[in-house]
DNA sequence: GAGCGCCAACTTCCATGCAAGATGATATTG
DNA sequence: CAATATCATCTTGCATGGAAGTTGGCGCTC
């Protein structure tokens, strides 16, 4: 079983290294606004903080720089970008696009691993309604949640999924704003069972359609929030 | 003055560091194919190479892993990624998706600027069918990369455009390979009028729909003269 | 007091050294 | 001869130091 060996340390088995480390922290510190946005930071106050020198820190920063998390000013430090409302307004675009090409591409597959999607969807609004009925906006964002990222995930697209992660995580603090401020938790739930219905029946075109119309609602409900809120801050 | 020039240098005034050389440098090499995909070099060959330590080389190729171009294997070395026809059927869908979503966006922009862009395009889209006469395939796929950057640019979006800039490099070579092999180069012509017309019109749904058929046709026809061809290679 | 220049402190950039993992050739054993 | 163990070599991961750019404050000049 040399071969199986080999294949897994090539995938995943490796454990991770310092570098990992330092991005999966620096990634949640962002995540949580323990760094909020506009901070700026240097290297090695960093590497103090986690326990290890410069290097591993500044390799994180360069892939938290390539996902649009943070920027490198040279020779000034690590700053923690924050996002306008024109910044989720692009946001909204690239999901809509994605989420839309997506639901297209499910609605596209065989009969089989269509119901399997439609039902694991089903199972994530009825969570949501659930939770709606129940006035608990945790469980209701956390399965809203996991609908969309499934709706991707399953589409089967490597690149679509690593896209929607970015993104997602860039959205992220912006999204736990707005999930406060949100009323109308029912809407979304009608419009999830539509673009599960397009999928079932195997409507591409439709599917796409109630996609971008669900992603367009949300958007023009939102963002004119933040817009009355402080600008450049989440 | 003073804010001008502090805002120069933040933006784009800075003079290209060693890191953004061996960046520059390795992805024209991967994209001339000079390093070949499945191609495995060590940081000190490149290093060596390109007259410069291995710290400025090992930071551009976490770079260009996360770009998709590299993978870095710990402790063996950088390979080359190599496209299979599957992953030229994920990068379409995401052209697909981002393309789309562009058009749509030209479309519901106002009069004015829509009838900038669109005499833009209807240049490009000239200059194709020039080529096309001329047989001058190589003027061909320069004025229709352009048409298709211009569409995903115009819009607007920064973080669109970046995808589709991501997106486009690493279908750089496999696009080399496919121009040489199409015939029917007069279907794209009238495809793009198609699109042209439909952002001029402001009919968003029929410019996303016009760009989706485009890039599906496309792939429905250069995909099998890859599948047809070796798998791994490019 | 206002404006200017200088300097000290702080920052990253990059080169380099050391340690440790990966690999393939060679020696050893059955 | 086949299979395995060993080791020399090659590779990167990470720490660290020196060089150079940036900044803010202090003192000097007028």
């Amino acid at each position: 079983m040399v071969r199986v060996r080999a294949e897994q340390q090539e995938e995943a088995d490796r454990r991770p290294s310092l570098v990992d480390d330092a991005y999966a922290a620096m990634k949640e510190e962002i995540r949580e606004s323990r760094f909020p946005p506009g901070y700026q930071a240097s290297e090695q106050e960093i590497a103090l903080r986690l326990g290890m020198s410069r290097t591993p820190v500044h390799e994180a920063a360069i892939r938290l720089q390539e996902d649009g998390l943070v920027r490198i000013l040279p020779r000034k430090g690590i700053v923690i970008c924050a996002l306008a409302p024109a910044d989720m307004r692009e946001i909204y675009d690239v999901v809509i696009a994605i989420e839309g090409r997506a639901a297209a591409l499910l609605a596209e597959t065989a009969k089989t691993e269509r119901e399997a999607v439609v039902s694991e969807l089903a199972a994530l609004t009825a969570a949501m309604a659930k939770a709606r009925d129940a006035e608990d906006l945790a469980a209701w964002g956390h399965a809203d949640e996991c609908f969309h990222r499934t709706l991707v995930e399953r589409a089967g697209n490597g690149r679509m999924i690593r896209i929607n992660q970015t993104i997602t995580d860039q959205a992220h603090r912006a999204r736990m704003l707005t999930l406060k401020l949100r009323r109308e938790l029912g809407a979304s739930v009608a419009e999830h069972q539509q673009i599960i219905e397009a999928i079932r029946i195997g409507n591409a075109a439709a599917a796409q359609e109630q996609a971008y119309r669900h992603r367009s609602r949300a958007r023009d409900e939102l963002l004119p929030l933040l817009e009355s809120f402080g600008l450049r801050h989440l």
